[in-house]
DNA sequence: ACAGGCGGGACTTCCCGTTTAT
DNA sequence: ATAAACGGGAAGTCCCGCCTGT
């Protein structure tokens, strides 16, 4: 009751998981998890089911890699090397606000943050996805409240109060929430208004 | 303790609808609305398939309804009616926060902010949910920008500095992304952090 | 977890069952049932997985139903009701065989015979299968052998003998054995030859 | 009793080879091409995969092996040699029908003609099946058109008319199709068929 | 008005033929 | 030469939203 049909094939393992972790990646982030089959992303991918779920057996442990691998890439990509690259932790923090603006314009369109929009589908559901995203969310934060830290013994980032878990902590929210609502306005907006408040609040404490 | 005078039919068609939305409304925002079914809808608020789509036709119909009618009230119980009611708006802002967190400790879970939830699932799915969710978060910013705009008028509410909008949307994000952390961790810390943080800006600016 | 996308039905069960059974027979026939997969049918029919497994719960259950209904019309169609309508048997006998011949070049393949190709196969694979093919070579043997029984107790049909039965699959076995080699030939060559013999028998007993 | 002087190698390619070919043919004859797993051979041959695809790159190049090597030494021995041997062709021809009837009732089961169940298979799938398949049964024709032309030269076998190729296919086609029969029915009855009137015509012609 | 039928499609399991690391 | 990994793809289960005959 088999077919054969007999095509050359080259075996590249490690390629194929790349490839079906960027389709799955980009497509968890533009239409969220649960609108995204196995079977889009076979297609996109080039992939065929046997291959697919031989790297990843379940779309469960699929999601958990790409939090684990591409979102997590992301956050330190955009936010972490970010902080640590900057001259001060405030001075990161608006140019991340405003180079995700900037983004966002040139996109036309507001997919949202790939970290939040996990989060709000996923946290509910499973144990194993929240796990994996407090973990992401602690990451992001701590990278901010060492630089800030840093600063403070250092006698600057008065804007941070004492407590510079706690203003990571804001910064976090205000970034999630601005693109939550961007997200839902499709346009950048109440980035832009938040980062007007935080420059006020950094540039003059 | 009398019986009312009643029509023989035991029909009660505007209690029905009140119950499918609030069982629905319920099951958005614990599970969302990809999770839940109509099924389930229908076994919990003890309706018949027909009987149900006599009242919304589709399950976007229903969604919809929920979002104009039960997410939108919660939103202007929670925040517009206390905002309104409060001595001033920052005082509001630092009660909402808090009694969030107290829900939210007595719960024992974090389901997440109502608005925010199905912003970030509906959002990029359909043109009509995004409209009547953004509705809900101009509505949001609105009652606490106008309050604000008064209150500097009269010279107060300095901490919002000279754009009421602007704060407000800060506000907003604030609290929306605050309540995806918590969501993610399942413990209100992220919302304390930001009260803290409101506490001090508000009360010593 | 469930995507949800809106698109018009209609519901026409009776009308959907027919177009599985005709793209699966003409499929069958063509590459037979190993070689065709039921997605290979969802697609030809466009037919969704959920509707094709509703009518026909397993691939062995579809097959069945193409013996019973598709095949088993195909062989009364051109065999049973030629039989019965030409003036004699044995001119019905090589009128079906000159038919298919002159078929068969019209089409410029060969794909063999349908009762023959699904014998071949399913005959080893499974008892089901076996009993219902077994039920259309009897009809068909059967129909044979009656007429030529009539034709007998009339004083005809000499070149049968006095075993109306053995005859009769002697025909069916000439005929399924030379579509047989028809096909692997691709050409009808064989079929002729056997054309030719019956003719000299059945003119010039 | 003495030992052979071997080498140290266990390998035995010849005979791995033709452990293969035997298991191979046999299950292609009684399972089919497509119901035969390359690991199933592996096992039952105790062959490993390395070995296997050394002598065998392909199932295709085993198949096309088995047809070329085995199916055809099959037809050989029990058609070609048994009409070469026999005092008539009549003979022979009858002789052959008696004994495959007497193997199936010994066997208590008949898995078909193996030449006839892999043309059937096979023949639609791919050209080069087809051309080694055609040429087992031209040379099975071959050799009984050629008899037969011997014997009406020599003014014998009227029951051939005067086209030796034409009887001989007719003979062809009836065993593959009784066989066809007979394989669906689990009985030889429709080779006793067929053998009967074989006798009456070539008996008494 | 209702229960059950219908069509849609996501997810997963299974196994097969082939390739490759050892 | 061997065993394990790999990519391919068929078959099936499940449940969902919607429609319809009674």
């Amino acid at each position: 009751m088999r077919k054969r049909a007999s095509t050359k094939r080259t075996n590249d393992p490690e390629g194929m998981r790349n490839r079906v972790l960027d389709v799955a990646a980009r497509s968890f982030q533009q239409l969220g998890v649960g609108r995204t089959s196995m079977h889009d992303i076979q297609r996109k991918a080039k992939v065929s089911t046997g291959a697919l779920y031989r790297h990843f057996p379940t779309k469960k442990d699929l999601t958990l890699a790409v939090i684990g691998e591409r979102v997590s890439a992301e956050v330190a990509d955009t936010w972490i090397r970010a902080i640590e690259d900057a001259p001060t932790a405030g001075a990161g923090i608006l140019a991340v606000f405003q180079s995700t603006i900037d983004h966002l314009e040139e996109a036309g369109k507001v997919s949202g943050c790939p970290l939040g929009n996990l989060a709000l589908e996923l946290a509910s559901a499973d144990e194993d996805y929240r796990h994996a995203l407090t973990d992401e969310y602690q990451s992001w934060r701590k990278a901010l409240a060492q630089r800030l830290a840093r600063e403070i013994a250092d006698g600057g980032a008065s804007y941070a109060g004492s407590d510079p878990e706690a203003f990571a902590t804001v910064v976090v929210a205000l970034f999630s929430g601005a693109m939550s609502i961007a997200k839902a306005e499709q346009r950048p907006a109440a980035l832009r208004d938040c980062l007007l408040y935080l420059e006020r609040k950094i540039r003059e404490p």
